[in-house]
DNA sequence: GGCAACTGGTTTCATTTGAAACTATATGTT
DNA sequence: AACATATAGTTTCAAATGAAACCAGTTGCC
């Protein structure tokens, strides 16, 4: 370890500090974290704003929260899903896709059909007005994502996306 | 509206899809989304997985809350914040962040100061022990960063930043 | 000085959450 | 066939959450 600046972190003038960081010699006195330069909390502070912006959409002007609007996308995306299925996609534990679930079918906005073969899975599947909320919805959502976007390049967007995955592949490695 | 495409979406092969997506024309059939190449997912979801593998360091480890790594973090970077301040920093609600300092404040682990001036306020300072618990935890977290960002050329990681940044001036654009 | 409006921080209360218990079905093992 | 083990989905319960009420102090205005 004692490796901090592998990536050289542009901006290492900590603003306005001795900026006397990174660790290794001999620690006197405590290291500092600068939050803005932490990658976990500026990724999770700026997905957390997109979500909750996001979800003033549909929570607001289709009354989804969150959970049900993830529902809701996987099946528009696929159809014949199971609770499982959905909660392993999301990563929302059982508890949460079972409510979501609940709720939407109290709505009628999906329906649920036993499966012959194993008596315990339900398939759900989009009702029509389940579909027609989401035609509106998913443009609206789009669009709001491509506002979002307009500010990156093309490029800009698509090393994003790459640099996303590669951060999902070293996760799950790390994660074993 | 209907401008789907502006970014070219790369790896338009949706993994084992008829891939039939992207609407446009004239929409008879429902529009679908999917939600691996929404950007507000992927990054919520990344954003997630991270915040939840790095909780397990300071969670299991050392005890703390989500919360309460930021409140301690936030006076690791700067001395004599107010709960005010940190709660606009971390954007957590001030119930939360209130909450966040009793327990600290119950483990000795930061101590507060009444404002002269002002009798509402007070100033939060780490105590002996927080630093001392920094100084084991800051390095840790980093540790664990640096293997996360391991994967990342140096290229890679400032524009990660980059791109963030922009996406989050625009959000703020968007916001109002 | 006194009154209204405001602000920092805490508390209350109803809602949401997730872990664990539970139900019902399925699978494997002897 | 009988029994243990596993799995899909629901429910329960205690803890976490956030909106709004609240308290204490401050500021502005007459």
């Amino acid at each position: 370890m004692t490796s901090r600046p592998r990536h050289p972190k542009l901006s290492d003038a900590t603003p306005g500090g001795p900026a006397g960081h990174d660790i290794g010699s001999h620690d006197d006195e405590p290291p500092r974290l600068d939050l803005g330069q932490f990658l976990p909390y500026r990724l999770n502070s700026l997905a957390d704003r997109i979500s909750q912006a996001l979800s003033r959409i549909y929570g607001e002007r289709f009354g989804i929260t969150i959970a049900e609007w993830r529902v809701l996308a996987w099946l528009s995306h696929r159809e014949e899903l199971t609770a499982k299925q959905i909660g392993e996609h999301t990563r929302m534990d059982k508890a949460k896709v079972s409510r979501a679930i609940q709720a939407l079918e109290g709505r009628t906005l999906i329906r649920r059909t036993q499966s012959a073969q194993d008596q315990r899975v339900q398939y759900l599947h989009l009702t029509q007005q389940g579909e027609a909320l989401l035609s509106e919805l998913i443009p609206q959502a789009r669009a709001w994502e491509d506002e979002l976007l307009a500010t990156l390049s093309s490029e800009e967007y698509r090393d994003l996306l790459a640099t996303m995955a590669k951060l999902e592949r070293q996760l799950t490695h790390l994660e074993r």
